[in-house]
DNA sequence: ACTAATGTTAGTCT
DNA sequence: TAGACTAACATTAG
C-alpha cells in the first residue's frame, strides 16, 4: 500500500536503474492497467525509441519522463517495479514489461491489478485525469497551507476522510493519516468545520514531520511493500497508532483503539487525540 | 469452506 | 454539489 514515502523511495531507487535507458518494446498482459491512450496497441506503438530521462513524483503518482511523452503510473495497493535481465525468470503477476535496448527490462507487477498507467504527450500530463484534480502534497515547496485550511474548514466530512482526499492534500493514505492525526492530537472523527486554525496548523506540521521521517526510513513495510531494489522499509518501527491496537499509547499509556471510519480501519489514542 | 478485511481511486447515486 | 457508497481485484486471517 504505497503512500507518499513508499512512492518516493521507489522513485529514488528506480531512477538509478532506468534513467538513460531506451525502450525497445513493450508487452502488456493485463490491458486494463493501461488507461491512456484508449487503445493499448497505440500505447505499445508509441513507446519504442523513447529514452527515460527522469522519474518524478506527485503525491502517490510516479511520472516517467520520456523523450516525447510522460508515463503517469499509480501503484494503488500492491503495484511494484523491478529491473531485471531479459533472461531472468518472469515473476508471478507481471502485467507490463518495458524491454530496453541494453538487454534489461522494467517489469510492473501487481497482484491486485488495481494499478494504472496513463501515457501523455510531454506537457499535457497535468491537463487531464488522473493528475488534473490532484492537490499539492505537503512536501512540495508550493504547497499552499491556506488553501488546504480553507478546503478543510468548509467540509462537513470528518478529518480522517478529508485527509485521505487527494484533491485536498496529496500523498497521505490510511497509515500516515492515522499517524498524522495522532501527532497533531486531533480525533479522527472531528468534522472539518469544527477544526480551529491552530489545529489545522498542527495537522500540516504533523503531516510534514511524519512523511519526512518515513521517507528517511525508506517507507513502511506492513505486508508486502519493497522498493525497486527489493528492500523493505523501516518506518513500521516508528508507528505510534497504526496497527498498534490495544498497545499502550507511548505518551499516556492508555490502550490505542481501532474503529471503522467509512469502512477504513482507524487507529487513535482516545486520551491524547481530543484537541480541535 | 465460507466470510470479512485489507487500501486507493474513479464512477455512480442521492 | 458535496458526500456516501461501490466496483475494480487477490490474498489471507478467522
Amino acid at each position: 500500500m504505497p503512500e507518499l514515502p513508499e512512492v518516493e523511495t521507489i522513485r529514488q531507487t528506480l531512477r538509478q536503474l532506468v534513467v538513460g535507458k531506451t525502450v525497445e518494446s513493450v508487452a502488456v498482459h493485463w490491458p486494463k492497467i493501461i488507461q491512456a491512450p484508449d487503445d493499448v496497441e497505440q500505447f505499445k506503438q508509441l513507446m519504442p525509441g523513447q529514452t527515460i530521462t527522469e522519474i518524478r513524483r506527485k503525491g502517490k503518482f510516479l511520472l516517467f519522463d520520456l523523450t516525447d511523452y510522460v508515463l503517469v503510473s499509480h501503484l494503488r495497493m500492491e503495484g511494484k517495479y523491478g529491473v531485471y535481465p531479459k533472461k531472468d525468470k518472469m515473476q508471478d503477476h507481471t502485467h507490463v514489461i518495458f524491454s530496453f535496448t541494453d538487454g534489461t527490462e522494467l517489469r510492473y507487477r501487481d497482484v491486485r491489478k488495481f494499478g494504472t498507467m496513463h501515457l501523455f504527450e510531454k506537457g499535457k500530463e497535468l491537463l487531464d485525469k488522473p493528475l488534473v484534480q490532484l492537490a499539492k502534497d505537503p512536501l512540495e515547496t508550493d504547497f499552499v497551507i491556506d488553501l488546504f485550511k480553507e478546503k478543510v474548514k468548509k467540509s462537513t466530512r470528518v478529518i480522517k476522510n478529508i485527509l485521505l482526499d487527494q484533491t485536498v492534500i496529496a500523498g497521505l493514505g490510511n497509515i500516515y493519516v492515522d499517524e498524522t492525526l495522532y501527532l497533531a492530537g486531533v480525533h479522527p472523527l472531528t468534522k472539518g468545520t469544527d477544526l480551529s486554525d491552530k489545529a489545522l496548523d498542527r495537522i500540516v506540521d504533523a503531516a510534514i514531520e511524519t512523511l519526512e521521517k518515513a521517507v528517511a526510513q525508506g517507507g513502511t513495510t506492513i505486508r508486502s511493500y519493497v522498493n525497486s531494489q527489493g528492500q523493505i522499509g523501516m518506518f513500521q518501527q516508528e508507528l505510534k497508532v497504526y496497527g498498534q491496537t490495544e498497545k499502550p499509547c507511548q505518551a499516556c499509556g492508555r490502550p490505542i483503539e481501532k474503529i471503522k471510519v467509512s469502512g477504513r480501519g482507524t487507529h487513535y489514542c482516545p486520551n491524547c487525540q481530543t484537541q480541535a
